[in-house]
DNA sequence: TTTTGCTCTTGACAAAAATCAAGAAATCAT
DNA sequence: ATGATTTCTTGATTTTTGTCAAGAGCAAAA
């Protein structure tokens, strides 16, 4: 199995091979150079990306800071889903951190699907699903655990991620100032 | 139109007259009293509920304490979505603020809407995707509002709730301590 | 009515997290 | 390699928020 045909599928469920092997056919490689733009705010998303390499930070900025939302790393997707389904200017950025490549379809591809892919619908509800219930996961963390909490929590499941990326992105992104990372960080690695 | 034909089409959009029609034939009405459970964490939520008057309120119990993640009101779903769509067990309790009537679909019910309404996919895709970036914005708003700015927001937003339930439930679905919520309010009053 | 329980507020205090400022360490561009 | 940026850490301090405890206000139940 490729590598996007198993992003596909971790996101997308159990989908049959030959489906599988369709879909992919609908995606482009491309690449962006680090502190390139993949989406910029107020433009619209009119394609869903698959990171193969690097990294990607989605971010919108609001008096002058910027407030990082997320990080995809490989096997990750990027995209205003909101801006790409809907078709309204995006509240995102999306950049570069390092080049990376990509496999991207467009959202004139994407439309398709449904006429090779019987079962797409059903598919495509079960990636949406997951999405929520990710964010349903991130609010739920924020009502219930504290910014150290957070961190454990992030550090256990993407120990990698800290090696890659400046860490004042990831304290944004769990909703802590760098500082408060960096004390908390110190506590954890004594 | 009737009130569930407003309120399916306030999460659904654009639904052709007819296909409203047929949808809501496929809902009925129930009654929960106060104090009563729509649903309980670790059991299989297998309906999905649109509030027709009063109030559910959708929470977690961690370390014995009640965090609450959502309050439906008038018009608004209630459902655990992953355990609705994915079939297992939910994670959520949701538990009747006063007495409650519901406009309810069997998940039974609900896989047939598509056998009745060709555009149902599309429909439930925008569904999904209209709740996602609800939750996308909740995260941003941990991300780069205080307390008092998520609060102010919310008041802004949900002003009647705010006579309606406990108060400390609302704190509880903003992140903050009823005392903190408490200070907040004062200073909003005077 | 009285009692009971729940909700909300308030104060005093503690803890958590943000801010400001400085400097060290690492990285990048030339 | 050098200098320029950016990232990260640390300390001092302030602000925000949480905790604990007590009491007031209300509403439901006896």
């Amino acid at each position: 199995m490729t590598e996007l045909e198993q992003y596909i599928k971790s996101y997308f469920g159990i989908v049959a091979i030959d489906d599988l092997k369709t879909i992919v056919t609908l995606f482009k490689t491309t690449t962006i150079k680090r502190g390139e733009f993949l989406l910029k705010s107020g433009k619209y998303c009119n394609k869903l990306s698959f990171v193969q390499s690097g990294l990607l930070r989605m971010f919108a900025t609001i008096d002058d800071k910027e407030v990082t939302q997320w990080i995809s790393t490989n096997g990750y997707f990027a995209t205003d889903l909101s801006s790409f389904i809907f078709e309204k200017p995006s509240r995102w950025t999306i950049q570069a951190l390092v080049d990376t490549e990509l496999y991207s379809i467009t959202k004139e591809d994407y439309k398709k699907i449904g006429n090779f892919v019987p079962k797409w619908n059903e598919l495509e509800k079960l990636f949406l699903v997951r999405c929520f219930t990710i964010l349903e996961d991130r609010v739920f963390s924020h009502l219930s655990m504290t910014a150290e909490e957070r961190y454990n929590l992030f550090f256990e499941n993407n120990k990698e991620l800290f090696n890659q990326v400046p860490l004042h992105y990831i304290a944004s992104m769990l909703g802590m100032t760098p500082e408060t990372f960096s004390r908390i960080r110190k506590k954890q690695l004594l």
